[in-house]
RNA sequence: GUGGGUGUAGCUCAGUUGGUUAGAGCGUCGGACUGUGGCUCCGAAGGUCGCGGGUUCGAGCCCCGUUACCCACCCCA
């Protein structure tokens, strides 16, 4: 059989694991000081809940889900982004309740069909935080806030990333911005590309996105929404400029910022960083949705988030020099000097873990030489020599493995001596 | 879906104009006087040279196909 792992997706080995649990740790204890609870919603749900969440003609919808039939004949999409299941079961259980809000946080695989490149594969961790209730500007700050700290506390310099920032504006403001860009295009049609002639109908907006040059000069002569917003959209995108202003969060205002999904109002944004990404750039990104919770017949409910890349910021992280702290292994090991007090060994072994002391042994007969190799290689402090002599007087030898000075302590008194050598 | 690149020991790679038993470094395991590590030295294990055809007296090296991975386009985390 094939034991390589399916396309686009990769092992995460004891080593990236561990960067894995530093970035989740250093996550969850800041979004904790923001208020932000977990929750786990299903890896699968109903595809209509990416359909009517995501949009149907956005690339993720159109070409990039892993979906199926189940065995009782449901349609079922592996999720492809963490922001319309969380919204689902806000619904379903109704945690956002009258003039209240909820605060939570989510981390774990994502999945869309794409071919794999540096910085993209088809399953792909993500962390993000939703803010349901609120339509505050204050926390579109927040949340925006919340992305940048994360990575400055991660490791990845200020400098080697940029905030960009704009408004999409809203049902008010929006639909006439979108008949405007269209007209641009079909104006412009023959200069542009296939693609984009195709958006007039379905995406204007995405049209923005093209990285085709002759679009690209033809769509720096459209309209812009910044100058098209209402005065709601326009005086929310204000306040939330000057709350970032306030914490000298350095944002970018990038008119041309679309983003891919569909559900997008007011603020969107996004984090992108060029080191370590191969053609790939944003690191994070997210938005306002304030109509998603309609979408799925809910009634009105703002709501905004973002979602990182734990891959992308990884790669970044590995660009900056960061270091990840390793995780502890054995602080102890137990040596035999020969096979006959191998029971000796194993019960002292389990004693100082059973106290809370992390400790290995050998479990294959090798020599005590190999052991004292064993034993540094896995970084242990001490190591506690049994051998027929101490254990006659019912003692072993410890040694200090960085100052190289031994002395014997009764068996009884391992554990405790230990827990205080290693404080 | 399209294009380009690459596939030789666990890892990183050498392998000359096709020619005998395919190499190195790192790692692993063992050893260097009797119960002791990190350095050094010695030794050992470990390879269907991605797979299948073809050319040839002979192919890791050439040709065809195939597959996997990587990178890029598209788009995004």
């Amino acid at each position: 059989m094939d034991v390589r792992a399916p396309k686009g997706t990769v092992d995460m080995l004891p080593e990236v694991a561990s960067a894995w649990e530093h970035m989740t740790r250093t996550a969850q204890t800041l979004f904790a000081r923001y208020g932000y609870e977990p929750i786990y919603t299903p890896m699968f749900e109903h595809t209509e809940v990416f359909e009517r969440g995501i949009g149907e003609a956005t690339d993720i919808v159109s070409k990039e889900m892993y979906t199926f039939e189940d065995k009782g004949g449901r349609m079922i999409t592996l999720r492809p982004e963490g922001t319309a299941s969380v919204v689902r079961s806000a619904l379903e259980h109704n945690l956002v309740q009258q003039g209240s809000s909820a605060k939570l946080y989510y981390a774990g695989p994502m999945f869309r069909y794409e071919r794999p490149q540096k910085g993209r594969q088809r399953q792909f961790w993500q962390i993000g935080i939703e803010c349901l209730g609120a339509a505050d500007p204050s926390v579109d700050a927040e949340v925006i806030t919340v992305l940048w700290r994360f990575f400055e506390t991660i490791g990845i310099p200020a400098a080697s990333m940029r905030l960009l920032i704009n408004s999409m504006g809203d049902e008010h403001c929006r639909p006439a911005y979108r008949d405007k860009v269209a007209a641009h295009i079909r104006e412009h049609s023959a200069g542009l590309c296939e693609e984009c002639n195709r958006r007039a109908d379905t995406n204007p907006l995405r049209a923005f996105d093209c990285k085709n040059p002759a679009c690209a000069t033809i769509m720096a002569t459209a309209p812009l929404l910044r100058d098209e917003l209402c005065d709601e959209c326009a005086a929310h995108y204000a306040a939330v400029k000057v709350r970032l202003d306030m914490l000298g969060i350095p944002y970018i205002e990038e008119p041309k910022l679309v983003r891919g999904l569909d559900y997008y109002t007011r603020t969107v944004f996004e984090v992108q960083a060029d080191a370590g990404l191969g053609s790939q750039n944003a690191i994070g990104g997210g938005g306002r949705y304030d109509r998603l919770f309609e979408e799925y017949g809910g009634k009105p409910t703002p709501g905004l988030g973002f979602a990182l890349g734990f891959e992308r910021t990884l790669l970044c992280m590995e660009a900056a020099g960061v270091q990840v702290p390793a995780l502890p292994r054995s602080q102890v090991y137990v040596a035999r000097v020969s096979d006959d007090v191998a029971e000796e060994v194993f019960g002292i072994t389990q004693a100082l873990r059973d106290a809370g002391v992390a400790a290995e042994m050998d479990h294959q007969s090798r020599s005590l030489k190999s052991q004292f190799k064993q034993a540094d290689r896995l970084g242990a402090q001490f190591v506690v020599i049994c051998g027929p002599e101490e254990l006659a007087c019912g003692e072993a030898t410890v040694r200090n493995m960085g100052t190289k000075e031994e002395s014997r302590v009764a068996v009884a008194d391992l554990s405790a001596a230990l827990r205080d050598l290693l404080v």
